[in-house]
DNA sequence: AAGCCGCCTTGATCTGCATCAAGCGTTGCG
DNA sequence: CGCAACGCTTGATGCAGATCAAGGCGGCTT
């Protein structure tokens, strides 16, 4: 059974989008794609897992069998070179799906930076709901379409952008793509560590422990923790994320 | 009217792919998206434009009104910071759409690196007819998701792989996006200016030059001309690319 | 055919970030 | 409590690629 109306504790909420009881369904649903028959039955074809920090949710190359929606907790996800350099293509959150865009095989791997709470779905099952509900499709485009333009800016952070530029981006930005927001209004939590931070944003683990330093001797921001920020000038950093300076 | 079968020269054909008479509409009704009626009527709202080298088909910011397919030439598709630092982050070929995922303006500026010959929708009749046709959405994200392994493989690439990775990567990879094939079974076309590959590549044209000269010592390649490279060890240069020196 | 212009190559030098190398704080465990 | 492990910071040094600078070459104009 779905029970919209009652939302677990453990269920993230994002801008305009709600995750439903069981499964993260909801989050498509709202996007005015799933009519209640079609929630329900992709409710049924879903599974909840928890994942402790570390552990892959997949591999490169594995067969995409799965489609995953995050219900709490954050996900890295990555592409290795041969001899071990990694670039993380991009962090998940509660709210966000992993496995819509693979082909038969994933094209990258995942893991959990924290322990994660998902739901599963057989792909196979999704797909053939998906030829059913145009609407579903839009929804997914749509989708599909805001990711293609974040990678597009995360192209321009990593061909043209300087450290610091890259980092002052960085810290803009995430607070809008975690719905969990620790307490202040311009705190911003950093469940990653350096070395995913630095694989993100093409640097070195000690490049960005410097250009944190060199921000927070600024004055732009208070190193709250080591997983906890401070951005105490907004505008400032804004400003250096563009290259105004 | 529609003339299918009798494609007339300045037409280009892409693997799997034709593109009609009129226009690029073809493109999208061969991956079985569009039955013959959507056909006529996309073709009917499609509209021819030729563009010299260098003019602009949109720029970043403006109202996202028409969506083109390219029929023939090539088109950097780039954004910019606030001083001129341009990154280009992909080139458009015969056969390639552009627009389809621009939301109510475009995050992206468009230009013609050769002449370029292309049809021009306006993107509210396509949208309507997108609507009604559940499978060219089908094709539509199909698209995008490829689109979306492309932007993450060149993540890898600006963020962690070396100058010369990067130009063996995207020796290897041009072909095969590019239809407009020159003469020789390994030869590369290379439409843009030096100035352009350094800025899809995050590098600058003195580099990519070098580059390209260390390349043609090792006797990995040969340039025939300025726009034309030819590849005399493409299994050493793919040895290069992964970085499995 | 001379001269200019834009683009490319090549060389010399510089520099931002990587690499190498300590040391520090926190956590966990015997 | 001690001490080992791990992740982070900070400092010293190195280097890939950027920047600065000087031709070279082909195409276009007159």
């Amino acid at each position: 059974m779905i029970e919209i109306k009652s939302l677990p504790t453990n269920c993230a909420v994002r801008p305009n989008e709600q995750i439903c009881s069981n499964c993260g369904a909801r989050a498509l649903s709202v996007c005015g794609a799933l009519g209640d028959a079609d929630l329900a039955r992709l409710d049924g074809l879903a599974e909840r897992v928890s994942l402790p920090a570390g552990d892959a949710l997949t591999r490169e190359g594995d067969p995409a069998r799965y489609l995953y929606n995050i219900t709490s907790g954050s996900v890295r996800v990555f592409k290795l070179l041969a001899d071990g350099r990694r670039q993380i293509t991009g962090f998940l959150f509660a709210g966000d799906f992993l496995g819509l865009t693979a082909g038969e095989a994933f094209a990258f791997s995942a893991e959990a930076i924290e322990p994660v709470t998902l739901c599963r779905f057989k792909r196979a099952e999704y797909r053939s709901l998906v030829r059913e509900s145009p609407s579903l499709e839009a929804a997914l485009l749509d989708r599909a379409n805001h990711e293609l333009a974040a990678a597009h800016n995360q192209m321009v952070l990593l061909g043209r952008k300087t450290a610091q530029e890259r980092i002052a981006t960085f810290l803009l930005e995430l607070p809008s793509k975690d719905p969990a927001r620790p307490g202040g209004e311009n705190t911003v939590r950093l469940p990653m560590s350096r070395s995913e931070i630095a694989d993100y944003l093409g640097l070195t683990i000690e490049t960005v422990s410097r250009v944190l330093t060199r921000l927070k001797t600024q004055g732009l921001l208070r190193l709250a923790s080591l997983n906890e920020i401070v951005v105490l000038k907004p505008a400032a950093l804004r400003r250096l994320a563009e290259g105004d300076v």
